[in-house]
RNA sequence: GCCAGGGUGGGGUAGUUGGUUAUCCUAAGGGACUGUGGAUCCCUCGACCCGGGUUCGAAUCUCGGCCCUGGCCCCA
């Protein structure tokens, strides 16, 4: 049999519903918020994402060829193709810029529990904005975004200046070897680098800060950081308005292209991959040739939250299904229009089933039947039957139309 | 790319010291029943992941691959 590509799903429709459910909550959050949705192409050049995180993710990405021998990807992520279209697009419209989207990325890796090689993310960009305040909104929408959703999470935020101050001496290339020591929670192995840069001093502050839960001790622990005023006031604004969070200097984590505020969500109940929310304030227009617009957002894993949250029960809708004779078909397809007209899910046999295997396939798949033969035709009416109750009765079409609207609501 | 455990009808399973026609449940379609049910009975459909090797004989042993689950690495 033919198998689906590796790290892909199928959804069946009770899935698919809980998608759909989850996926309009946090839409309708973005919305109050004054992010309105965009789209952008689901490939993009391939420049678009090197030019963005370098020339090591190619081999994370679906990167193929057009027939004009251009070189394309699927996009491994949604942010680079925002601003992309910022630039192409949005320069001129009124500043600050409040965008969202729900979107399928692509990454050829290893799946697991939580990661899969075609996975949805809805993100958000504000673009334009350069306060604390910004940074502040941008993490209370993710907060509401995921409370909304219904998961549970603890939620970390940071900021990169006072890991950057620590290491002010050594070139931004040794950042990064750092953080990746820092990160996967190495002491030793980061002592061994630091010393080996002159720099053992700083082991011990880093992993102070890394360990720091207090706003006040960050900058005990790493000085006068210049960027200390606008560090408080997006913590005092969070504190403000109730987000409960926790100070993380520590979050360094791929990080590479974020210049300030950063955060993280985390889902307690999933595994290796228990990551659900990442952002953090950049600089990406520039690269792709716009003005230097300070940028904040962040991406959910869509598919990270639908695993934590779990099974959960759909509202229910009544389903009805029309049963009839041979010669009464025209009728009932008259019928259920009438039904579908007033939203009520309709089905009828497309199998030239009996009368009686078509009630059997309507006790297992519908809430109520209507039967229908020359009988009712002639008399003008319908017989409703509750299949769950086995009463019925005939009645007119408006009347049994009505009595499935009641369905449910007492 | 690496490690561990797995892979038997659509779903769930029995069978694995090699041996007849591969077990059972369920789902699906039909019938008993041409104007009334989910019960019951009957029928139908449908599987040993793929390929090589060992053997008289492989679902079973062996090797390789693919895929699944979880972990490592990575995580824009």
């Amino acid at each position: 049999m033919l198998q689906k590509p590796r790290g892909t799903r199928d959804f069946l429709p009770d899935e698919m519903e809980r998608r759909r459910l989850i996926e309009e909550r946090m839409r309708a959050v973005a919305r109050r918020w004054g992010y309105r949705e965009v789209c952008t192409p689901n490939f993009e050049y391939l420049e678009l994402f090197t030019m963005k995180s370098g020339e090591e993710i190619i081999q994370e990405m679906y990167v193929f060829e057009d027939k004009s021998g251009r070189q394309l990807t699927l996009r491994p992520e949604v942010t680079a193709s925002v601003l992309r279209m910022y630039v192409n697009e949005g320069r001129v419209l009124p500043k600050p810029i409040r965008w969202c989207y729900f979107a399928d990325c692509f990454r050829y890796e290893r799946p697991q529990k939580g990661r899969y090689r075609q996975f949805w993310q809805f993100g958000v960009e504000l673009i334009g904005a350069d306060t604390a305040l910004a940074d502040a909104e941008v993490i209370m929408l993710a907060d509401d975004l995921l409370h909304t959703s219904g998961v549970e999470f603890d939620l970390h935020v940071g900021h990169l200046a006072p890991m950057k101050h620590i290491l002010r001496d050594l070139p931004p290339d040794d950042h990064r070897m750092v953080m990746a020591h820092l990160d996967r929670h190495d002491p030793q192995a980061l002592g061994h680098a630091l010393e080996a840069k002159g720099l053992g001093d700083r082991t011990e502050l880093l992993l102070a800060l890394s360990e720091c839960r207090e706003i006040d001790e960050v900058f005990e622990i790493a000085g006068d950081v210049p960027e200390r005023p606008r560090i408080e006031e997006t913590f005092t604004i969070l504190d403000s308005q109730g987000i409960r969070y926790r100070p993380n200097f520590g979050i360094a984590r791929g990080l590479d292209y974020y210049t300030g505020m950063v955060f993280e969500a985390f889902a307690p109940n999933l595994g290796a991959e228990n990551q659900i929310l990442g952002g953090g304030t950049y600089r990406l227009a520039y690269l792709f040739g716009g003005d230097d617009a300070a940028s904040c957002g962040f991406a959910v894993g869509f598919d990270r939250i639908m695993v934590s949250i779990g099974d959960f029960p759909l509202e229910y809708e009544p389903v009805v299904g029309v049963v009839c004779t041979p010669e009464a078909r025209t009728r009932a397809l008259e019928i259920a229009r009438a039904f579908r007209k007033t939203g009520i899910r309709t089905e009828v046999d497309l199998m030239q089933r009996s009368l009686s295997a078509q009630l059997s396939h309507a006790a297992r798949t519908a809430d109520y039947a209507v039967v229908v033969g020359q009988r009712e035709c002639e008399a003008g009416t319908v017989t409703l039957k509750n299949l769950h109750t086995g009463e019925q009765r005939e009645t007119t079409l408006d009347d049994a139309v009505a009595e499935v609207m009641r369905f449910g609501r007492c």
